[in-house]
DNA sequence: TCTTACATGCTAAAATATTAGCATCTTATC
DNA sequence: GATAAGATGCTAATATTTTAGCATGTAAGA
């Protein structure tokens, strides 16, 4: 289960799965309108189709155009993301991380109260001795 | 508070940042020791010397070498690291994240435990109404 | 059906990233 | 201090990425 952003991607190719992955899907001028410095319409085309090339997005037609989605799943891709960055700034703590989540000051008390549940639940529901 | 993945990094400087923030700092023998497809000596202190051109590292002697450290603290590259994963796979949802966290199944109960005294704490501390 | 708007297919140029090599300097040891 | 080991400074070649342009196809409305 390889993190796509460590994978062998340049920069604009990355840019352009982020985008993807946080909308679920995107035409080609979904992925343009995202893009941070837009170069041209034939640009985001030619690195779309590159990407698909190397397995990580699909193509559907949608009417007229290209609808593209990723082939390695939302969730699993996450997961992979999220690893490498607990790994890279937070001594692969999981609690580290959690405490950095927390910290941000903008997480009201029912999110911490759904937190909790939701850590009780995994000390039930993981692993029973 | 930009993450330095999502600034106008190549794959190259991407890898060598995400190695000084996993070690703290690093010589150009241990980018080298740890970089995947690893390129001659000379390549990498290429690359470090461009990425404090762009003011993302910076070097001291040690002896008779240079240690490269980041410019920006880790704890704040990790915060922009995570906020953007949070934003890309978890629909900027710190719940969804967490929840990915703990699911990883290799999490003990000691650590569960922990993670909830956590969330208890940042009840308490943050934002006293 | 025609035509217009807007999509893709393909190719090639330009910019950038990646790489290695040689000259030079510095540290530690004899 | 002389020398060997190993470091950096700098420069240039190569590979890859990024970009745009032109030709072509397709769907929808007049």
């Amino acid at each position: 289960m390889e993190d796509y952003r460590s994978v062998k991607l340049s920069r604009r190719e990355r840019q352009i799965m982020d985008i993807i992955y946080q909308q679920g899907q995107a035409s080609v001028a979904d992925v343009l309108e995202n893009l941070p410095d837009a170069p041209s319409y034939s640009t985001v085309r030619a690195l779309l189709r590159i990407l698909e090339e190397k397995g990580h997005l699909i193509h559907q037609k949608d009417g007229p155009r290209y609808i593209y989605r990723p082939t390695q799943p939302r969730h699993q891709a996450g997961q992979s993301a999220l690893k490498q960055v607990v790994q890279t700034f937070f001594d692969k703590s999981i609690e580290r991380t959690v405490a950095a989540l927390v910290s941000d000051a903008e997480v009201s008390d029912e999110e911490l109260d759904r937190l909790s549940r939701l850590i009780e639940q995994a000390k039930k529901g993981d692993s029973p001795s």
